[in-house]
DNA sequence: CTGTTAGCGCCTTCAA
DNA sequence: TTGAAGGCGCTAACAG
């Protein structure tokens, strides 16, 4: 490996002080024009790059933001995060991504490592930001310990968690309506005259499952319908959970089905037909499917999935800037008002296209 | 954002010299255990981590790398990254992710960066090794610039390449056979009977998708067949791309389908299943189909994916423990030889299970 | 507009 | 076994 070439060599070769040439390495404009030019001559035939180190024992920064999530192969994660880093990338920062594993997932991983041991990690990284998405943050009972975590990270650099607002917690926060998407499904439902409707997939304890499923329930009540409990089948997140929640919902009501059927996501609501196809149903013709989070290529399964866009990658991009600001100074927590979009496909048994 | 304590301060709490503090921080058997227990205890207590900037400045390491990929929305780049990042990070480093968007996508992204801007940036940020997986390196037609580019990158900083060795590129390699896949499908399909059998999907001009047609055709004719060439539709590497490229397949071939088609990878495979049920064909009764790169919920598809598995998670592995042997000094490219593993479920019409 | 200089936090000789 | 001192590459006063 070549070895670095530096400031003071930039500063021999052109003749010049090195403040001189940390003046064009940082557009100070009391440079004249002249040297300017002749030293961002040399600057890029030596193709010198400032070291980050020394920079860094300045300024503190490093222009690298942390991003803290479950598992990146789960598409609702990667399309966030693709949005993420991209928008970081143009602003200046790379993205140092982990994976905690902090679900459960189809892969059946284990780390060693807890959520805090993360946060040791992250810190030690000198990272400007923090970006958290998905893990405990998301359970209903956060532990105070795990808070308090949270705050000491939150005091060495600003942290954005993508969530709803935890009791005592002092990050910033960026939150969004998920109630919004689960209501206009039970209206489409209802507008198809389905009367009795199900619902699959999501962990129970986490935040964005009981979101969705009292969601569920109360624009349930709004028809004036209570919903079967032995209908609501919760599981997680992925294509066999969804399998596993929809076998055991048809099991458990022989001559009783609902006659349409609401996933938490599309790989859940992929399973629940697969799980149904191998019971011997079809869909839409027996039962209905509709799902809360549209991932890509739902378009073209088996029926297509009828699903509500969450613009996930919106979301993505709001947080990146919000962190940004952060880093920057501004200390307010955000809410996204967003307006989640149905797609209507096969799966619903709707013949209305958009 | 409460400031870091340093390790003068360290020192002066402890009563004794920075040197001392230095010793037990990067375990130097000289100290004696007292003091060395009491240094310890301050450290803990402050909750004191070295600065990584002021380390750099010494040894001029980040324990961080960089990954350059496509797209990580596309499931092979994710769960090939996933073991990377997991992998590094029990090696006490910590991955940068950068998607370069450099290959047609379904989101239709643009960068107005090109892949040698990246190897720029990559480099400002001073990692440790570059990992590249995708992109350019993948044309069968390297521009010698860009070899340059990378030959350059690879002087500063260990390169590791996933693919196939590039003509007059001094990085490291990771290649595998990527043969063996294709041929036990054609063996498979052999045995099921068929006769004609099509191949769709991969972008034309990349080396991943020649190697694959090539050893299509040529396990075919050491069955004595001469693959029809208007059998072979290529496209791309997603869903959408399977689709078209079946549905020219079925439109150029009216009334002499082949009876098997091999998709480059599940998201094509399923494009095309869907595209022959919008024709009206079912498959596998009409169209038998396999793929040769297994992603994640191909078992829940309707039908259920016959497919390869190349157990691309373990050549992450193995990418990472190259680059990071290389970046402790060995410079040996590798070869990984795996078996790829066929895994026959529905869409090949084969009734044998495993 | 330009040069000089004092650190930033740490490791590493070199002496003691 | 310990401490003192130099220097890593850069920026930010401070002088000129």
């Amino acid at each position: 490996m070549s070895k670095k070439i530096t400031i003071t060599e930039i500063a021999e070769k052109s003749g010049v002080s090195v403040s001189t040439v940390s003046r064009v390495l940082n557009n100070s404009p009391s440079v004249s024009p002249a040297k300017r030019e002749r030293i961002q001559r040399i600057i890029d035939e030596y193709n010198y790059t400032p070291s980050i180190f020394a920079r860094g024992m300045i300024n503190h920064k490093t222009k690298n933001i942390g991003v803290m999530l479950p598992d990146i192969t789960n598409p609702y994660f990667a399309s966030f995060f693709l949005q993420v880093e991209h928008f970081a990338l143009s602003n200046m920062y790379a993205t140092i991504l982990f994976n905690t594993m902090f679900t459960k997932n189809p892969r059946k991983y284990e780390t060693p490592l807890s959520e805090t041991d993360y946060f040791k990690i992250i810190l030690e990284k000198q990272v400007d930001g923090v970006l958290i998405l998905g893990g405990q943050i998301d359970k209903e009972e956060v532990s105070p310990s795990f808070v308090e975590a949270l705050n000491e990270l939150h005091r060495n650099v600003p942290v954005v968690i993508v969530g709803s607002r935890i009791e005592g917690c002092d990050c910033l926060f960026i939150e969004r309506n998920s109630k919004q998407g689960i209501t206009s499904l039970v209206h489409h439902f209802k507008a198809l005259g389905h009367k009795d409707i199900g619902f699959v997939g999501g962990e129970p304890g986490i935040r964005i499952t009981s979101a969705r499923i009292d969601a569920f329930r109360q624009s349930m009540r709004a028809f004036g319908n209570e919903p079967l409990e032995r209908h609501i089948v919760m599981s997680d997140y992925y294509a066999p959970d969804g399998y596993q929640a929809m076998k055991q919902l048809l099991e458990q009501n022989p001559g009783q089905l609902p006659t349409a059927v609401i996933a938490i996501n599309d790989m859940v609501a992929l399973g629940a037909i697969r799980a149904m196809k191998d019971a011997g149903l079809s869909c839409p013709e027996d039962i209905a499917i509709a799902s809360c989070d549209q991932f890509l290529q739902s378009d073209y399964s088996i029926p297509r999935l009828t699903s509500v866009d969450q613009h996930n990658e919106y979301l993505g991009r709001m947080a990146v800037l919000q962190l940004i600001s952060a880093i920057n100074g501004s200390m307010e927590s955000v809410s996204v008002d967003h307006m989640p979009q149905l797609i209507i496909r096969e799966s619903c048994g709707s013949t209305a296209r958009l």
